[in-house]
DNA sequence: ACATTAAGTGATT
DNA sequence: AATCACTTAATGT
């Protein structure tokens, strides 16, 4: 089958130093495929996960709301990648506290949560793919923690706008001051005024739904 | 040409 | 740093 043979061929890619053969072939075989355009949302609050997400390509972001609606972005998911909170989530059958959303198109398998535990014993790679990804996932929190707890909204800024030409391989990022007022949870007034003054500095250069990042 | 959406600004808290 | 109230600029129809 020629599906097959690409997720085949994109999981190898991504995750083929880490997983043994065997499993990958597995995955193919119990993974369900899935492509989600930029912008749209993979997982929303409150839904139930039933599946733990292997990204293939493209980036995701990962959005922390409350119940009024307040956005904050907290951190990126890359190819490669897996988002190990699902994995606790999806077996207790959990639901979501955060939305994610596709920065890019992006290419991931859906594993069904019964195989997910089963392959702990089986799989001493997959064993230590999913600590190693709960590490990385705190280290992102942690990171997250301090620019909001230390780090004044014109450095937060800055970071975003860094993190964000890191993961779409772009210094030409495509966002509206307002959306990313939304991502830092402030008002696109204050966001206006920083971007200005940081173009003022020559960081960055503005045009309209955009903004080039100049010095990385 | 007109309406809509994005961005800029001064004043106030 | 947030909010308001308004202006100006860019874009779509």
């Amino acid at each position: 089958m020629k599906v097959d043979e690409k997720i085949s061929s994109l999981l190898n890619e991504q995750y083929g130093f880490i997983l043994e053969d065997a499993l990958l072939q597995e995955m193919v075989k119990v993974g369900q495929f899935r492509h989600v355009k930029a912008g749209e949302a993979l997982m929303d609050y409150n839904e139930t996960i039933t599946a733990m997400p292997m990204l293939l390509s493209g980036s995701l972001k990962i959005i922390r709301e409350d119940k009024d609606g307040n956005e904050l972005l907290l951190y990126y998911l890359e190819s490669g990648d897996t988002c190990a909170m699902s994995f606790t989530c999806c077996m207790g059958q959990k639901k979501s506290q955060i939305r994610a959303v596709a920065e890019k198109d992006s290419e991931l398998l859906l594993i069904p949560s019964e195989y997910l535990d089963k392959w702990l014993l089986e799989y001493p790679s997959w064993k230590s793919y999913v600590f190693e990804s709960y590490h990385t996932r705190l280290d992102e929190f942690l990171e997250a923690i301090d620019a909001l707890a230390f780090m004044k909204l014109d450095e937060r800024l800055l970071k975003y706008l860094r993190d964000k030409a890191m993961v779409t391989g772009s210094t030409e990022l495509q966002a509206t001051h307002q959306e990313m007022a939304y991502d830092l949870n402030t008002s696109r007034v204050v966001v206006s005024r920083l971007l200005k003054q940081m173009e003022k500095e020559g960081v960055i250069k503005m045009h309209r739904n955009k903004v080039e990042l100049i010095k990385l």
